[in-house]
DNA sequence: CGCGACGTTGATTTGCCTCAACGATTGTGG
DNA sequence: CCACAATCGTTGAGGCAAATCAACGTCGCG
């Protein structure tokens, strides 16, 4: 794996919303860890708290929860340049409910919580990013419930292919069903009525 | 009105969180602003942005949104001592598409968003109270997803019921039901058979 | 008093689930 | 490298939760 490169794209992704300078990019290169997963591992499980902000290089990730019967429900879904995480945890750094797990093997350049708050003084453009990062996570959330209230199923499903149209093809269709909130069956029928 | 007890309404809901000096009280409660509402007043309308952190001194706030069809659907109920906005607004200062609306005669405190920020330089421990309280705001939307995928709507009554036990007694029963995401007819039924 | 807002009831319909069975594809150990 | 198991998507029959529509009772308020 070539760190460099992981580097590089990481830089690339804040430099579309903040300018940095030389020394800036240094200081925030020093603090980044990289993790590989391997398909099907677990980044976060019920019980940890969440250390890190973790940015997808390559790959795919899913958050998920287990209800009182064991069904799964898929929170959110990211590929490369999306951030994942449990950020009720990281945030609190109270113990996850939730499953943050890789769908393909995936290596992450990770900001471990502490070293980032120290780089917040430093850097505040840094600090600037991620409270937008935050907020748009809260934005996207209260989006979530506002349209499970008001559209059927196959309108969340249009609304997904819109907005996650790169990665539809790379999650199986029951992970899908489990974001939008029905069952496997009834999404393959939804399809085949519609196609 | 009477402001002085509104001001200590509100130091004291501070104080459950933080700690404040004298001089810091004092700064905060010069930039305190109160406002009226009559039942059904609108505090924010589609199009107009969030300018103000609001707690509620007296009455009862909700916010809701009209989907496609006019329908309305309740994000947010509040009574005494709790915080009212729409949060994106507020925080990414762009237009509302909701609603906030007084139910019963109200007034607020209100915190001015740019003497707000100036006021987070000087006393950084309500720069970290409202940090806290947004972290929350994101934590209890995640929550209402959770709950919309996993539980049927007789168990998303209880849970309300549980939540804002001395809210339901104040709010009419069909925005109860707009927040719930079920019909009045429905959640009229379900009252009967669980009675 | 009369009107409008609210809650209730019942009949009917619909969206989505459950369960069971069956291909197709993938992956894996012998 | 094949054979078998596991994983995933599809189909169909039947059932249940919740919506829709229409009608009616009640209460508070102008």
């Amino acid at each position: 794996m070539d760190k460099n490169t992981y580097n590089k794209t990481f830089i690339n992704h804040l430099q579309q919303d903040v300018n940095l300078g030389a020394t800036d990019i240094d200081k925030i290169t020093s603090i980044l860890v990289f993790k590989e997963l391997k398909k099907k591992d677990f980044l976060i499980e019920p019980g940890a708290i969440a250390q890190t902000m973790n940015f997808i290089v390559q790959g795919c990730m899913r958050s998920f929860y287990l209800d009182e019967n064991a069904q799964e429900h898929t929170l959110q879904l990211g590929i490369e340049n999306w951030w994942v995480n449990d950020l009720y945890s990281y945030l609190s750094q109270k113990k996850s409910r939730m499953y943050v797990q890789a769908l393909e093997n995936t290596i992450l350049v990770q900001l471990p919580k502490q070293e980032l708050e120290k780089l917040y003084l430093e850097v505040p453009e840094i600090s600037n990013f991620f409270r937008k990062k935050i907020q748009g996570a809260y934005v996207a959330v209260q989006e979530r419930v506002i349209d499970s209230m008001s559209d059927n199923a196959y309108e969340r499903y249009d609304n997904f292919r819109k907005t996650y149209r790169d990665i539809e093809q790379r999650v199986p269709q029951y992970i899908i069903a489990s974001y939008l909130g029905v069952t496997p069956e009834f999404l393959s029928y939804l399809r085949k009525k519609h196609s």
